[in-house]
DNA sequence: AAATCGGGGAG
DNA sequence: CTCCCAGATTT
């Protein structure tokens, strides 16, 4: 049997029933498909129920304020993604009148959908044969057909897409993309994947020449960075403290956080003292060192050692804000858990 | 072409 | 600890 012919038989009888796979409303997929980009499955999954909850369609997605659905991301990352999601929806229900793009060309131009996110749409709500070449597709095909390019280059890139493209079944791509991404998820594992029942095995290029363990080839990743935060947390008579929102480009922007002072190195009280912006003169007492030992904070491409410092006063300007208000918005997980464990 | 952007689970 | 997850965008 070909190649995706054995495929989708294996998808049809192995599919996990998965909330977004009871639909093909491209609003419900594109949702998905946003929350899932790498993301796990099981991580996504309460995100997905909670925007469908609080954003039923398109429209209500538009209609929110960018602050209200970040706050609804928080704690999933790459909150870019969240950002390009609301825009978008403004785009769709305010420009196109509310009709979803219906082919992979006009998908791929919207903000945030990229080759990947537009196949895939395509493919699932439209029938239409594109190939969505996600982790999943580049480690299967890799071993399976016994490619060694690089799956982050140019090249490899290039190179895997043409082949998903070369062996994509025409007469239901919905079925076979999600059977190719579902068979790496679940069988064809990055590690230890389950050779012993894979209808593959006799002709796994991967598997007769025992280089299960060395395909996919990735390229080396990025030295991690270090770096040294100290947040200032304002704390007035009546109970307030001052939050700011990131602004430019770099992580966590549009979310809150206490006044940030970075610091090449570890900082400690005498060189922090001189380091406080003016604009937070307001200061009349000492910061006062909350955690003894750095908190690290590990990202994919940084590692930050944040230092919480305390600081009592009188009273804070208007924009205070009281804890509940703080509460309302959006904050980096290193903010949260810090709110969730100091007592106010 | 390479860097950047989060957080968490698995081994 | 390392790897990687239903990638996209910027530099």
């Amino acid at each position: 049997m070909s190649f995706d012919k054995e495929l989708i038989n294996w998808y049809l009888d192995n599919k996990r029933d998965l909330p977004w796979r009871r639909t093909k409303d491209p609003y419900q997929i594109w949702l998905s498909e946003i929350i899932l980009q790498q993301t796990r499955v099981e991580q996504g999954k309460p995100y997905y129920f909670k925007f469908l909850k609080a954003y039923p369609n398109v429209l209500a997605l538009a209609n929110a304020s960018e602050e209200e659905v970040l706050k609804l991301w928080q704690g999933l990352g790459y909150y870019s993604r969240a950002r390009n999601l609301h825009f978008t929806a403004k785009y769709i229900a305010f420009d196109l009148g509310g009709s979803f793009p219906a082919s992979y060309k006009e998908l791929v131009k919207l903000k945030g959908v990229g080759d990947y996110t537009a196949a895939a749409i395509a493919s699932i709500c439209y029938e239409e044969p594109q190939a969505a070449v996600d982790g999943n597709v580049y480690r299967v095909l890799a071993r399976i057909f016994g490619i060694d390019t690089p799956t982050n280059s140019s090249q490899g890139i290039k190179e895997f897409r043409q082949l998903a493209q070369k062996v994509i079944n025409k007469d239901e791509p919905a079925n076979f993309n999600q059977a190719l991404i579902e068979f790496g998820s679940e069988q064809c594992k990055p590690r230890r994947p389950l050779c012993g029942s894979c209808p593959f095995v006799t002709t796994c290029v991967a598997f007769n020449q025992d280089r299960i363990g060395e395909l996919p080839v990735k390229l080396k990743k990025q030295k991690i960075k270090k770096r040294h935060f100290n947040y200032l947390v304002y704390i007035s008579e009546e109970g307030k403290t001052i939050m700011n929102q990131r602004r430019g480009k770099g992580i966590w922007e549009g979310l809150y956080e206490f006044p940030l002072v970075e610091t090449a190195s570890e900082a400690q009280l005498e060189n922090l003292v001189a380091d406080v912006p003016a604009e937070y003169s307001v200061i009349n007492k000492e910061p006062v060192l909350y955690n003894d030992l750095p908190v690290v904070h590990k990202l994919s491409h940084q590692h930050i050692y944040t230092k919480f410092w305390i600081v009592k006063c009188d009273e804070l300007p208007k924009e205070a804000l009281s804890l509940a208000e703080v509460n309302k918005l959006p904050v980096p997980v290193l903010i949260e858990n810090f709110i969730d464990t100091f007592d106010f």
